[in-house]
RNA sequence: GCCCUCAUCGUCUAGAGGCCUAGGACGCCACCCUUUCAAGGUGGAGAUCAGGGGUUCGAAUCCCCUUGGGGGCACCA
């Protein structure tokens, strides 16, 4: 990518209203060029539907790219669909981006805020008296027009297109209407104009920031299009336009989905009379059939991931590698590093499928690095949901949490499977499968013989030295002394403790599920395999 | 139908004409460690760089064509 053609910008620098400094940067701000005060990006989600994955890794890298330059990042709200965006999914888009440790300079940084930064209100509803004059401007310009066409009659037309087998167009009946013929069909339809902006004839070309140059004939647009509705509410490709003119936007960092809508874009802000900012497109995030990532095929929620057990570093860690690379072998890299690293030059044309293996072992990596101590706070929600829904009887203090990290935490693909791997250490009743405690090589009198002196032996054991290493010495006699395989030992008291095959090392697990506890399983299980049921 | 666009192991990727008989990682397989499961370590299979033409002394890297994939074409964003 050649980044030295750049179309119209940096923005006419004098024509700017003097600018307020922006929030400083994070102290990840490992800037490895001159902090550059003339580049301003954004993140403009749209709150209907939760954050989307593809949302999220937009605003990550326009994120890394701002704080990489030392630019600005806002966060504006696109909330002109009215029908379909609530708080709701406002409050879930902005604490899932600040839970990713994505920030903004400008913007809400809650649900319902609006005033921060010196563009405000950033939330699009809030800014209909802009869009209102622009269209005005435009239409007094005659670059817009008021269109009456019904709803019937386009798709009329749609219909007709479609079964000729022609790309779908506007027609442009109401282009170029007299004034009386305006008031004929508004008299006929009786309902208030749209408006539409004009397209003007010609090549409409720029230089992507990741694809080079691109050039479109504005013949394949689709005609005329609507910029605002009959009932008075811009739609998107307006408001967007007016806003990134307003709000001073340097650079639009977006999907690729959005190639077909920057030439009306280019145009919106040529017949506005702004600089056009520089454009960058990035490659999609797929499904695993290579189509567009989507709710159908996917999990492209943000929160569900959290909800599973992801934690932020891993998400953006394996977000920031999806189209992007630093170029070195490093696969394991914390936020401030990719900031520091970030080159939107290096970002991939192609592409991406989502591969949740890999996004597994990523956090995985994370989890094993976090702090003991985070690691437990951070594991806490995941155990009282187990509580909340009944997989577990109680919520673990703390310090009973504590001593298990260390052999927990390198056994953690996610936060949730927590529950899994020692669950069974906070259930009242736990239900033992009398077929899983008998080991292969086994027999049920062999394996109830085995529980029995198991659990004498440790119940001869002092209260005191209930430890690890002191446990582990007599078992392993009493393998020898009968001539059974330690190993088939131990699962048969895995098992009749644990209920499962899998667990962290035996005796460490003894010792957490303590003296008393560990006596009574053992017991109980040896009286379930020592009164199999007659079959 | 039209427009735009992309193309290196199954997946994410390194690669900016000679360092490439293509490197790393995930996943997979084997071995080591080992009381199970993980983690970790070692090794392995896995890409004629979509195919075909050029340009060049030399191409995964540049150009063209073909094929395949994807995105888009609303009074949604």
């Amino acid at each position: 990518m050649n980044g030295q053609v750049r179309a119209g910008l940096p923005a006419r620098p004098g024509t700017h209203p003097p600018r307020h400094s922006p929030a400083l940067p994070p102290a990840a701000a490992t800037l490895s060029s001159m902090p550059d005060s003339t580049i301003r990006v954004r993140i403009a989600p749209s709150p209907t539907g939760p954050l989307h994955i593809g949302t999220a890794r937009t605003a990550l890298f326009n994120f890394l790219y701002a704080r990489h330059v030392g630019g600005t990042f806002l966060f504006r709200l696109e909330d002109t669909d009215v029908a379909r965006s609530t708080a709701e999914f406002e409050r879930d888009i902005i604490d899932g981006l600040h839970w990713l440790g994505i920030t903004w300079d400008e913007g809400p940084d809650t649900a319902g805020d609006m005033d921060h930064g010196p563009f405000a209100p950033y939330r699009q509803m809030a800014r209909l008296a802009i869009y209102k004059e622009a269209s005005d401007r435009l239409v007094a310009a005659d670059l817009a027009y008021p269109c009456f066409c019904t709803p019937e009659e386009l798709d009329a037309d749609r219909k007709a297109q479609e079964a000729a087998r022609q790309p779908p167009k506007y027609v442009g009946r109401c282009a170029n209407l007299a004034p009386d013929e305006r008031t004929a069909r508004l008299a006929g339809t009786g309902r208030p104009p749209a408006t539409r902006f004009r397209v003007r004839p010609g090549v409409v070309g720029w230089n992507d920031m990741i694809r080079d140059r691109i050039e479109i004939d504005t013949t394949n647009l689709g005609g005329d299009f609507v910029i605002v509705r009959g009932d008075g509410t811009p739609l998107y490709h307006f408001t967007v336009v007016v806003d990134d003119a307003a709000m001073e936007i340097s650079h639009v960092i977006r999907g690729e989905d959005h190639v077909g809508n920057t030439p009306k874009h280019i145009l919106l802000f040529e017949a506005l009379g702004h600089a056009v900012p520089v454009f960058g497109h990035l490659p999609l995030i797929l499904n695993p059939d290579g189509t567009k990532m989507s709710k159908r095929k996917s999990q492209t929620a943000i929160d569900d991931y959290r909800a599973e057990g992801f934690i932020r570093e891993g998400l953006v860690n394996y977000l920031a590698y999806l189209g992007w690379s630093p170029g070195t072998e490093e696969d394991v890299l914390p936020l401030d590093e990719i900031i520091a690293k970030f080159d939107i030059d290096k970002v991939h044309k192609g592409g991406a499928k989502f591969d949740r293996g890999r996004l597994e072992w990523l956090n995985g990596q994370w989890i094993r690095r976090l702090e003991p101590n985070d690691l437990i706070d951070r594991l806490r929600p995941y155990l009282q949901a187990a509580v909340d829904d009944g997989r577990i009887s109680r919520l673990p203090a703390d310090d009973e949490v504590g001593p298990l990290l260390p052999v927990v935490q390198e056994r953690l693909p996610t936060l949730a499977a927590v529950v899994d791997l020692v669950g069974f250490l906070w259930i009242d009743d736990l239900v033992v499968d009398p077929a899983l405690v008998v080991p292969k090589r086994w027999d049920p009198a062999t394996t109830h013989e085995a529980l029995v002196a198991a659990r004498d032996i440790l119940a001869a054991h002092d209260t005191v030295t209930w430890e690890a290493d002191e446990l582990e010495p007599p078992l392993r006699e009493l393998a020898e002394t009968r001539g059974w395989k330690a190993g088939d030992l131990f699962m048969a008291i895995r098992v009749a403790v644990t209920g499962r095959t899998a667990t962290p090392p035996l005796f460490d697990t003894l010792v957490a599920l303590g003296r008393e506890l560990t006596l009574a399983r053992l017991e109980s299980a040896a009286a379930v395999v020592g009164a199999p049921t007659v079959r």
